[in-house]
DNA sequence: CAGCGGCTTGTAAGTTTGCTACAAAGTGAT
DNA sequence: ATCACTTTGTAGCAAACTTACAAGCCGCTG
C-alpha cells in the first residue's frame, strides 16, 4: 500500500515541475476522473505536449512510468477527490454536494487508516481488556463518539460509563481507580475541561487513553495517545469529519478487545443480538426465549 | 462512475464463468492486491492459463478488455476488499483487523454513495428547510445519529429536539404540527416503538422523513423515505456500520439545508465556531468578544 | 549583445504489452 | 461412435509505452 495518494503528491510537487509537465498537471487536476481512462497519447494530446513529456511527468511525481501513474490515479479517484481540492459551493447541485461530502468522508477515513499507530492501538486494547471499569468522555461531536462507545463496550461484561456534562465527567475522574480505563476523546485536544478531568484521572492512577487529532495537549497528558488525524477542514460548509474516524477507531478497539476474549463472551453477544431483534419486533419475552430454544 | 464494483461483479458472475476463466477468478479473489500491478502475461502465468483466456475473462465480468479490468480492480482495491469477501477472524493480527474494519467501513460508504436516491434527498431538504421545528428519533446506534443531528441542525435557527427514550419520542410525536419535520432513524425499519411514534406524527400532519436501511415498514410509513443501504453484516465481529452512513447522510442534509440559506445564517455559524474554539481554551467571554472584534 | 552551456522539449525508433483470427482439443448429445 | 458445439491455446498483429537522441530554448557570461 503506497503511502501518500497521487493527487496529494501531485499538489505538493507542483512547484518543482517543468513548464510543460505543469500543463499536464493542470489537465489532470482539472478533471481527474476524465484522465483515468485516457491513453498516454490522448493525455499528451489533451495537454498539448509530446508523449515522452507525459512519461517524464509520471516519473517526476514519483510513479514508475505511465502505467503506474494511471493505476495510482484510478485508486485516488476511487476514494474521491481530496477535500483540499474540492470545496463545497453554494451553486453546487444535489449530486455534486453528495459526491463531495462522500468523497471527503471516504478520503478522510483512508487518511486515518494510513496514519494510525498500530502499536498505540495494541497498548490501548491491552489496557481496555485489563480494566475493571471504563469511562468515555467527550464534548460536542466527540461526546457522540463517547456515547457510541458506551453502547458497545458493556458487551464484554465490563461496566462502562459516558458522562455527558463536564461536572459528571469530573466526578467520574475523581472516583476512578488504577484499574479504570479512562478514554478521553477530543479532536482539538485542547478543551480545558477535558484536560482538567484527565489530569485528575491520572492522579488517581487510571490509565488514560486519549483519542485526539494530532500532537495535542491531550496526547501529551495521556498514558496512551491514539492519534486520529483527520484531514483539515477549514471550510465552513465542511461537516465535522473527525467523528467518523473516531467512531471507526472505537469500532476497532471494541472488536479487538472482543477478539481477546474466549467463546463465552461471544455466545453472550450472539444471544443478546437475537433477543434485541425480537424486542424490536415488539414480541414478548416469553416468545423470545421460545425462539432461542428453537435456534 | 461505473456502478457495481468489480469484485462484487466478479462474485456474482462467478457461476457463469468457464473452467479456465474460473481459475483466473480464483487467483484474483485470493489476493486482489497482488493482481493489480500484474501484467496480462503474468496473470496468465499465475493462473496457469493462456493470455487470451485472461482477455475473455475480463470481458466476461463486464470489463472492456484487460486494461479496463486492471483499472477497475485497482479502484475496487483502493476502497478496500468488500466485507463479503473478508471476515474478521480471531487469529488476525492488529494490522489485519484494522485493515478489515477500515475496508469495510469505506466500502460500505461507497456502496451507500452509489445507491442514494437524490430526488428523495432533495425532497427531504425542502421539507427540513420549510419546517418550523425538527425532531430526530432513533434508538440504539440510530439514537446516536439522532443526537448528532440535534447538534447540527439548530445552527439554522430552527428549534430541534432528539428525545432519547420511547416515551419522550411518543410525546414529541403527539405534540408535532403540520410544520414539524419528523426524522425517524432506524436501520432495520421494524422497531415497533418507532413505527408507532411515526404513525402518531403522521396523524398530526407532520412531514415524516424516514432514514432506514431498505424497503422497510418505516420506509412505507414515511412521507419521504431515505434509503441508506449498508452492506450486509451477518458476521458477529463486524461492527454496526449503518451509523456511519447515516451520519454522512445527516451531514449531507445539514449542509444542503445550509446552502439554501443566505449569507446571514452563514455568518452566524462562522461567529459561533470562533466563539466555541475560544470556549474550549477556557477564555472568558470578554476575551472572546475582544478577539472577534480583531478578526 | 553574441556565444556558450545547461536544461527542457520533441522526434523517432525500439520494446513490451494487449488483442484477434484461427486452429486444435475437449465435451456432450444423438 | 460420430458430429456439432463449446472451450482453450497458438501465432501473428496492432497499439501502447519507453528510451535514445537531437533540436530548441533560456539564462549566463564575456
Amino acid at each position: 500500500m503506497s503511502n501518500p495518494p497521487v493527487l496529494e503528491r501531485l499538489n505538493s510537487s507542483l512547484p518543482s515541475l517543468r513548464r510543460s509537465e505543469r500543463k499536464v498537471a493542470d489537465v489532470v487536476l482539472a478533471d481527474p476522473h476524465a484522465v483515468v481512462p485516457m491513453t498516454l497519447a490522448e493525455l499528451a494530446e489533451a495537454a498539448g505536449v509530446s508523449q515522452p513529456t507525459i512519461v517524464r511527468f509520471a516519473n517526476a511525481i514519483g510513479c514508475d512510468g505511465f502505467h503506474d501513474f494511471r493505476i495510482q490515479l484510478a485508486q485516488s479517484v476511487a476514494l474521491g477527490i481530496p477535500a483540499t481540492q474540492s470545496v463545497i459551493e453554494a451553486q453546487d447541485g444535489t449530486a455534486t454536494t453528495v459526491s463531495k461530502i462522500f468523497d471527503f468522508s471516504i478520503t478522510s477515513l483512508d487518511h486515518v487508516r494510513r496514519h494510525l499507530d498500530l502499536a498505540a492501538l495494541d497498548s490501548a486494547v491491552a489496557a481496555l481488556a485489563a480494566s475493571t471499569h471504563i469511562a468515555f468522555i467527550g464534548l460536542g461531536a466527540s461526546g457522540i463518539v463517547a456515547m457510541d462507545a458506551e453502547q458497545k463496550f458493556p458487551l464484554f461484561g465490563v461496566p462502562c460509563s459516558a458522562p455527558v456534562d463536564t461536572h459528571q465527567q469530573f466526578l467520574a475522574a475523581s472516583t476512578s481507580t488504577p484499574t479504570t480505563a479512562f478514554v478521553a476523546i477530543s479532536n482539538t485536544g485542547r478543551t480545558v475541561s477535558i484536560l482538567d478531568t484527565v489530569r485528575v484521572a491520572r492522579e488517581r492512577g487510571a490509565t488514560v487513553i486519549g483519542i485526539t487529532g494530532g500532537k495535542t495537549p491531550l496526547a501529551e497528558l495521556s498514558n496512551i495517545p491514539l492519534i486520529v488525524e483527520s484531514l483539515d477542514n477549514t471550510d465552513i460548509y465542511t461537516p465535522t469529519i473527525s467523528r467518523l474516524a473516531q467512531l471507526v477507531v472505537v469500532d476497532i478497539l471494541a472488536t479487538m478487545v472482543l477478539l481477546r476474549r474466549d467463546g463465552t463472551a461471544l455466545e453472550d453477544i450472539r444471544t443478546m443480538k437475537s433477543r434485541l431483534s425480537h424486542m424490536r419486533s415488539g414480541l414478548h419475552h416469553e416468545a423470545v426465549l421460545d425462539t432461542d430454544r428453537r435456534t
